[in-house]
DNA sequence: CTAGGTGCAAATAATTTGCAGAGGC
DNA sequence: GCCTCTGCAAATTATTTGCACCTAG
């Protein structure tokens, strides 16, 4: 966590002057996990400072929030929560009403829809909060137990890493099948050398999970935090699918494409959204890839329309592809 | 609002004594619309008893919540706020961080990913609460019009009824693109038959929406409530777009089937989650005719398989009129 | 030097509670 | 008669503020 003072030094100017006490409740308020309440925070302080006030603490937690360092949320228990942004996600909340703990998740889903609802009568959106109240499975089955939850950052890195896995593995299946498929020996160059690729960064992808699992055993049986309904997994199969009925190469390309430029739109755009952190960068990293095999495919296709003028014109190819 | 004293009655066995103060408390929450702190509806029920204390309207409050009659939402500015669940769904907030006002909806297709996600988890849900922080349009045009906004039972039932109505219109494009295309003299009998049950519905439906206006002639300008992003709307235009490509007469009447199954269960869905409402009514209406319409095609589509045993077996006929 | 940060104590603000009496069943 | 509701006032809890002082830029 190194890169967390440069973080912070960004935040300073918005903020005006540094100080070692608000510096010190920053930084005890970054290493917690979870959501603190303004006295226990001021408690955890108390326990390195003396006579730090809990105003002082109120006031350091008002600066992050307008800072965006913290979220303030409310679980309708009397007192504000905080979070932090930090490497975190914003993110919903189910809260069970029985034990008290609340468990985080994602869902870009839901996002899409908050957003279409606020643009929808003009509202301009900056922080959105869902809280879910009920019971969780634990209560209901009456186990007590106080089941460790490994670090957002690590849920949401695994869950980045599935995706794109799946998406690669999809994406892997549709070139090979594409490269048997396609008649043009230059388009099917090009289906065999993706194939090649994905099979490449598939590898790669794996190992990073891998690698992922080292620091936490367990990780792979918390549940989901990231929820993606159809995530780009579903793109690739259903190109698959399709693929069986392209009538010729270029159908074949554009599938391709179609495909990975929803999965290159996908992955850029919930990769920007998110504050920097692991999962934040494998979206990242993964949708330059996408783009990169997009910029081959789009060159594929266009050298084939080339090649073959008799195109029948049938969806007005060149405008298809720029978009 | 006659039904709302038998509503009470009905929750009264869960909160124990009835009384004068509570039920002039009760009374005066539910007249009112919107987002109501204790203390708002402490200053309206002192004007009808000067003698009533605070405290008593805590209490009352915490009853009401406590029975469900009433939400507890938090808006983050510090107190509490309490709204009906009384003729009135639950929904989400758009929360303007300006000019302080709310706006509220309800998004079905939200609602949907809400469930599911919880479901993943094993988690019960008692109650989900989205609430959207930003600007609205008003604040961001710099004006301060503070815009009278219907009751949400009226937007509701307006909402609602738009949505039946745009079924109904393209259910009967549906039906009269099918009399036309359809072989069989007897498909084409149901068609036609439907065709004019959707006419006449409409009929009803456009009336009951005039009268809906009659409450409140600015209705149709306030901005949308109830979100539902591939509304019944979408499913029979899109049945009629692939009316055109069917083989026969038994896929016709199974693409009916399908469009009307579709709309049917949609209906019902909803209408079983909202509270008591106009709203309510429309959808759970709606969807018995939906379900009777079904019932024609069914047995239109038994009858027709019957007659021409050469069925070609292409998509397991009985089982999918079964589900 | 000066704007902003800090501690302390006092002030608010929302909500809850103890207690004695009133009222429904 | 018992149990719940009610008013009042006092208590509790979370958070903010005034003020004098301190400190980084």
């Amino acid at each position: 966590m190194d890169t967390q003072s440069a973080y912070l030094e960004r935040l300073r100017p918005l903020g005006a002057k540094r100080s070692g006490k608000r510096d010190l409740i920053v930084d005890v308020f970054l290493k917690q996990d979870g959501h603190l309440s303004a006295d226990e925070l001021f408690d955890l302080i108390r326990e390195q400072d003396q006579k730090i006030s809990r105003a002082t603490v109120y006031r350091a937690l008002h600066w992050m929030v307008g800072a965006g360092v913290a979220r303030k949320v409310d679980f309708g228990d009397g007192r504000s929560r905080f979070e932090h942004s930090y490497q975190h996600p914003r993110h919903f909340h189910l809260i069970c009403k029985l034990c008290n703990r609340s468990f985080e998740f994602l869902s870009s889903d839901i996002e899409v829809l908050v957003e279409e609802v606020a643009s929808a009568r003009g509202f301009e959106t900056r922080q959105s909060v869902l809280q879910i109240y009920g019971t969780c499975d634990d209560c209901q089955a009456g186990r007590s137990v106080q089941r460790t939850v490994a670090a957002t950052e690590l849920l949401f890195a695994r869950d980045a890493l599935r995706m794109a896995i799946a998406t690669e593995r999809s994406g892997l299946e549709f070139y090979s099948r594409g490269a048997e498929l396609v008649d043009d020996p230059q388009a099917r160059t090009v289906f065999q050398r993706l194939a090649a690729e994905e099979r490449e960064h598939l590898t790669t992808l794996e190992k990073r999970f891998e690698q992922l699992l080292l620091e936490d055993s367990d990780l792979e049986s918390y549940p989901t935090f990231l929820f993606f309904k159809g995530a780009a997994d579903g793109l690739f199969a259903s190109g698959t699918d399709r693929l069986a009925k392209v009538a010729d190469d270029r159908e074949a390309l554009m599938l391709g494409i179609r495909c990975e430029r929803g999965s290159y739109r996908f992955f850029k755009r919930y990769g920007e959204r998110f504050e920097d952190s692991e999962g934040k960068r494998i979206f990242l990293e993964f949708a330059a890839e996408e783009r990169e095999h997009l910029r081959l495919l789009i060159g594929e296709y266009r050298k084939l329309v080339g090649r073959s003028k008799a195109a029948d014109g049938s969806s007005s190819p060149e405008a298809e592809v720029a978009g």
